[in-house]
RNA sequence: GCGGUUAUGGUAUAACGGUUAUUACUCCGGUUUGUGGUACCGGCAAUUCGGGUUCGAUUCCCGGUAAUCGCC
């Protein structure tokens, strides 16, 4: 199994399953090893909010995630390439991915300025249906590519596989995403199947700027001394919904491009992602990298592991945490409630980040309350460590064959079903 | 001591002879899923006190109290 092919520096190592989809794996790239199941930090702007590198490898975080569009627009690829690419630029040695863009495509599009996210409420009866259309939208598609607006200062800017390509390129991470239409999760069946059908045509321009990018780069190697880029694994996104026959095209049809991982992206419908998500995994090559993007309740560790998923990214940690909102095995907490103003017990007593083991829910109460950036910070830092810490639980469990029993009582606790 | 001015949620304010008394912050909660946004959504909470005029007063009148300015 054991093969350092092409692709030189990657290596996906399936080491051992569970019935049925789900997998424990070793990724080696060219900046290290990932252990799979694994939680992908956030770092849009090549900085996980608050944190240093260093928090981030000590809370037990292997890889992070930034953003094409954003370090696009700030500070511009070009500076990153002539800092050294993104792992110097932001100090971070371990792997690295970088997401095309086509997040924003739905972010700042049909979903800006409301409250669509990717995934629908399940509760709020029919779902809407309706173009992706949206008045105040900065973002506009066309075959060619789309059309951003900066949010900065309202700069236009073109995006098209080629040029996210490019720019993903100049960033260096090791593994980067094809740009891809992110559809909202109220569109239409027929705007899924149109965005779906853009985005394998946009996968395939990715892919043949991709091969193009490596090509030239290994050219370059050889006459600029010194100059050693490492490779890049480039991931094909599957879309199609909440619809299973859709996923299941979009992964067969992506799946039989060379692409070296894939993600699968997109809108989901709370019910049934898991199922949407077998669907898709079930029809990808079993011997590359799954990543589910941007998911990350504690819930979906276990229904994406199960259905075939090796990696998750989500900004849902960080976010949550700046508000205030933190995981304890008991479910989430509000630490600026004011009942925790006179609590001096961490956290959560038997948690081992730094964060519990130094400090007490009153002092983050009060840092938060006071808009202190520490109080960020070590809710982050608790945040991150808890979801790393329980996809590194899953994996455990995979390998020592308790992963049924371990999902039973984690989300009996958890969720108090 | 005399004269002027002012008095509205915890704070700062808006308004009018008839509203469910405005708004912001604070406070109390909730929501955040490939990070535009330390963001969004709820909720609690007030007419200084006592009289009078009026169908009806937070509003107009008188008095008390308090703050503040000026004068002695």
């Amino acid at each position: 199994m054991k093969k350092d092919s092409l692709n030189n520096g990657f290596n996906f190592e399936i080491k051992a399953k569970l019935d049925g989809l789900g997998r424990a794996a070793v990724y080696s790239t060219p900046h290290g090893d990932i252990q799979t199941p694994a939680f992908v930090t956030v770092g849009t702007k090549a900085a996980v909010k608050g944190l240093t590198p260093e928090m981030i490898s000590d809370l037990g975080g292997q890889i992070f995630l930034a953003n094409t569009y954003h370090l696009y627009l700030a500070p511009g690829d070009d500076i990153v390439a002539k800092s050294g690419g993104l792992h110097k630029f932001a100090n971070w040695s371990g792997p690295m991915m970088t997401d095309s863009g086509g997040f924003q495509v739905l972010s700042l599009g049909s979903a800006f300025g409301t409250n669509v996210s990717k995934i629908a409420k399940s509760d709020s009866g029919f779902n809407q249906v309706r173009k992706n259309e949206n008045k105040s939208s900065i973002a506009k598609i066309t075959e060619d590519g789309v059309e951003f607006r900066s949010i900065k200062d309202g700069s236009k800017h073109f995006f098209t596989p080629e040029k996210s390509m490019q720019i993903q390129q100049n960033l260096g991470a090791d593994m980067y995403f094809a740009f891809d239409e992110c559809t909202s999760s109220q569109a239409s069946y027929e705007y899924q199947i149109e965005a779906m059908g853009r985005t394998h045509r946009w996968a395939k321009r990715s892919l043949d700027e991709h091969t193009r990018l490596e090509k030239k780069k290994k050219n370059l190697v050889n006459k600029v001394l010194g100059h050693v880029k490492p490779p890049q694994a480039l991931f094909g996104v599957v879309q199609g919904g909440r619809h299973f026959e859709l996923r299941k095209e979009s992964a067969q049809t992506l799946g039989a491009m060379d692409f070296d991982g894939f993600g699968i992206g997109g809108s989901f419908d709370k019910d049934d992602m898991d199922s949407a998500v077998g669907v898709a995994c079930k029809h990808l090559p079993e011997d590359k990298p799954r990543h589910l993007l941007g998911i990350g309740e504690p819930i979906d560790f276990f229904l994406g592991v199960e259905n075939g998923i090796d990696l998750f990214d989500c900004v849902a940690p960080t976010r949550m945490a700046r508000h205030g909102s933190v995981h304890t095995k008991d479910g989430k907490i509000n630490i600026k409630n004011a009942r925790f103003k006179n609590d001096f017990t961490p956290i959560e007593s038997d948690c081992g980040c730094y964060a519990c083991k130094n400090y007490t829910r009153a002092y983050i109460c009060h840092l938060l309350r006071e808009q202190e950036m520490l109080g960020a910070t070590l809710a982050s830092i608790h945040n991150l460590y808890f979801v790393v810490h329980l996809v590194d639980d899953i994996r455990a469990s995979i390998y020592d064959g308790t992963f049924k029993k371990f999902k039973d009582s984690y989300i009996k606790r958890y969720y108090k079903k």
